[in-house]
RNA sequence: GCCAAUGUAGCUCAGCCUGGCAGAGCAUUCGCCUUGUAAGCGAAAGGUCGGGGGUUCGGAUCCCCCCAUUGGCUCCA
């Protein structure tokens, strides 16, 4: 049984025609309703009158909580593709209808097509969608309802969660997270603010906003839906060399590059029971009677080949890894910002697949060893990140030594969330949370240790005395969110200039990392030159070949944050000098392009390079930057 | 999703309170200048004042509904 319940301003229906014949005759006549419940309901095959009950028993406690005592039952049967026959459907409404504590209940006629109009009130409690199966097999809710009697075990757990804060030194001391002194520790208590109370403070909005926009990387796109970006040249250009990187440094750590479907059937038996798990929001889509979800995370696609895959305990760990490209989440709209926040986003997923918790661990911890590694050589330092542990009791006492070598890795406080007992998936995980000049925190690296869906999807190994057993399994993903580390980048930049430093993006993800002036037409000849030597010492140059003055473009390549500048002109142009500026220290030398091309190689010595993604000549460019 | 603020030229914003010709700077185009390390000079073009409805002789301006962005709440597998 389905049942689609909205809290209604008014709700006005007319029957229009009979469509079947054992409907009852009535007059065709519109009638309204104010301020009422009305639940539209789907009974389908195999629903029976203990379900009824539980819709029933649901349903009243709904009209207790909105406190709209008056509910209208509208046999809707859009709702499923399983129906029930006709008959025994008529039944069960006539039940359902008599078994709802509420003042008044009501219902709209069975079997015949009616036309209506309704006005949904809003507020959290007005809608919600409530399917009830057999006993036992786990009913779900979803939209905004709380969690109550019939909710899914993960959310009841949930909301009787009882969990303890500390802080955990480099030496392995847990001090109670309110008894910490933070004093030296500024950004660790806004995570632990951010993490545990939820109150935050910001007026403004946050700087990376603007900046996305005025240096051309990314913006709305209002054709689309909210939290759905579009990337100009420079976002893609960054992006892609991003992608490039984690990548290589995930295959080099020795995992497979895989690529699987974006949607997934929100039938198929894994999926049921882990939406049950994880009740959240997504896209839906409809393909010939079958309806889809967008994924929210690489997983089901690796879960699936790994339930493909004949693995013995030789294999294992055995790592996949999927580069998603996107992942959806549908959050509330109230919760989206600019690249912190989306709801379609690129995020680098590995997952290893381990014998035992005792392999996880040890490979947790060449996972955490490349995380730190990414996230430093990305271009974020130690301070721009904090860390957060999440675990059981359980796990902290059988692994304390493990979990102790992480903070002494760390050499900084860790914030740590224990619960006492397991409620999600995994019994540890662990994340570096940046956190922006607004109090915001946001995860970026992230693994956890995964002891249930090895069963759930049927993923198998041999193990030493041929014996199947599942794998524990590992979710890393070394960066986070493409975009939010651009985010991040964005932020630090924002930062930087706040202290007086000027802004800037790392070396190896400027757009253009060479701006080349020419002082007048005559020299455009040799800047071709200069240019081509650059690009073919895979350094992306262009060439500001506008009629504008020399202290123009100079100030234009200053706002595209431009690590070096040259300007040739006509010293420049008999001696084969150039005259290089940098940006950062303000200094201009003279030189030749060799020891540019020099100074470049080195800062961005291990990084990928990827060529200018737009024309060399600024006069051929539209602009795109604010 | 809820509450609040904001939405005017490609961008940043004035005008709105107190209704009466749609404004500025930057960017764009054209012309002049032929440039030496953060804005050379002049002119032109550029508008569904977020969308819809209402009040009014007349609405960017007042009222209602909707959409988007941002902040707070909630949420964040």
């Amino acid at each position: 049984m389905r049942i689609l319940q909205l809290h209604c301003e008014q709700i006005e229906y007319t029957p229009i025609s009979k469509e079947i014949s054992s409907a009852k005759d009535i007059q065709k006549e519109a009638k309204t309703l104010d301020n009422v419940i009305v639940a539209f309901t789907a009974v389908e095959a195999g629903d029976d009158s203990g379900i009824v009950r539980r819709a029933a028993a649901d349903i009243s406690s709904s009209v207790k909580k909105i406190g709209c005592s008056h509910v209208l039952v509208y046999p809707y049967a859009h709702l499923s593709s399983n129906l029930a026959p006709p008959n025994t459907a008529q039944d069960l409404l006539a039940q359902l209808e008599s078994s709802i504590d509420a003042d008044k209940v009501s219902s709209s006629p069975f079997g015949w097509t009616k036309s209506y109009t309704i006005s949904v009130k809003g507020h959290p409690l007005a809608e919600s969608l409530r399917v009830f199966g057999p006993e036992g097999s786990g009913d779900v809710a979803n939209g905004d309802a709380e969690p109550d009697d019939d909710a899914p075990e993960a959310l009841k757990s949930e909301s009787r969660l009882e969990s303890t804060w500390y802080v955990l030194g480099p030496d392995g001391t847990l001090t109670d997270a309110e008894k910490f002194d933070f004093d030296n520790h500024k950004q660790l208590r806004r995570l632990f603010k951010h993490e545990s109370s939820g109150t935050r403070s910001a007026d403004e909005i946050p700087q990376h906003v603007s900046l996305m926009k005025k240096i051309g990387i990314a913006d709305y796109e209002s054709a689309s839906d909210s939290g759905n970006m579009r990337f100009f040249p420079n976002g893609r250009l960054i992006k892609s060399l991003l992608e490039r990187y984690i990548t290589d440094r995930v295959c080099a750590y020795g995992a497979s590059e895989v690529e699987t479907p974006i949607m997934y059937d929100t039938e198929h038996p894994s999926m049921k029971s882990y939406f049950d798990r994880f009740p959240a929001r997504q896209y839906t889509i409809d393909s010939e009677g079958r309806q889809f979800f967008l994924r929210f995370a690489a997983c089901f696609g690796q879960f699936l080949i790994a339930a493909h895959a004949q693995l013995s305990h030789h294999n294992l760990p055995y790592r996949l890894y999927e580069l998603t490209r996107y992942s959806f989440r549908r959050e509330q709209s109230g919760e989206l910002v600019g690249l912190r926040r989306l709801r379609a986003f690129t995020m680098p997923d590995c997952h290893a697949f381990c014998t035992d918790v005792d392999q996880a661990v040890t490979e947790l911890g060449r996972r955490f060893e490349l995380s730190r590694s990414v996230i430093g050589d990305i271009g974020l330092s130690e301070s721009d990140y904090e860390m957060s542990i999440r675990l059981t009791r359980q796990f902290y006492d059988e692994n304390t030594q493990m979990v102790h070598d992480m903070a002494k890795k760390h050499n900084r406080p860790i914030l740590v969330e224990m619960w006492t007992e397991r409620f999600f998936y995994f019994v540890f995980k662990w994340e570096f949370n940046y956190v922006d000049d607004t109090g915001k925190a946001s995860a970026l690296s992230t693994d956890q240790i995964d002891v249930e869906n090895g069963k759930r999807y049927g993923i198998k190994f041999v193990d030493s005395e041929g014996q199947y057993r599942h794998p524990v399994i590992l979710h890393n993903s070394p960066s986070g969110a493409i975009e939010r580390v651009i985010y991040a980048l964005l932020e630090n930049a924002a930062r930087s200039s706040k202290t007086g430093t000027k802004p800037a993006l790392p070396l190896w993800l400027s757009p253009t990392q060479v701006r080349i002036i020419p002082l007048a037409n005559e020299f455009l000849d040799r800047a071709q030159q200069i240019a081509d030597e650059l690009t073919g010492a895979n350094v992306r140059a262009d060439i500001d070949d506008r009629n504008e003055s020399v202290g123009k473009r100079i100030r234009q390549a200053e706002k595209e944050w431009i690590h070096y500048v040259i300007v040739i002109g006509k010293s420049e142009a008999e001696s084969g000098n150039i005259s290089v500026r940098e940006r950062l220290t303000d200094k201009t030398t003279e030189t030749d392009t060799a020891s540019l091309i020099q100074t470049i190689a080195q800062a961005t010595a291990n990084m990928p390079y990827i060529a200018l993604n737009a024309p060399r000549l600024l006069s051929a460019r539209p602009q795109i930057m604010i």
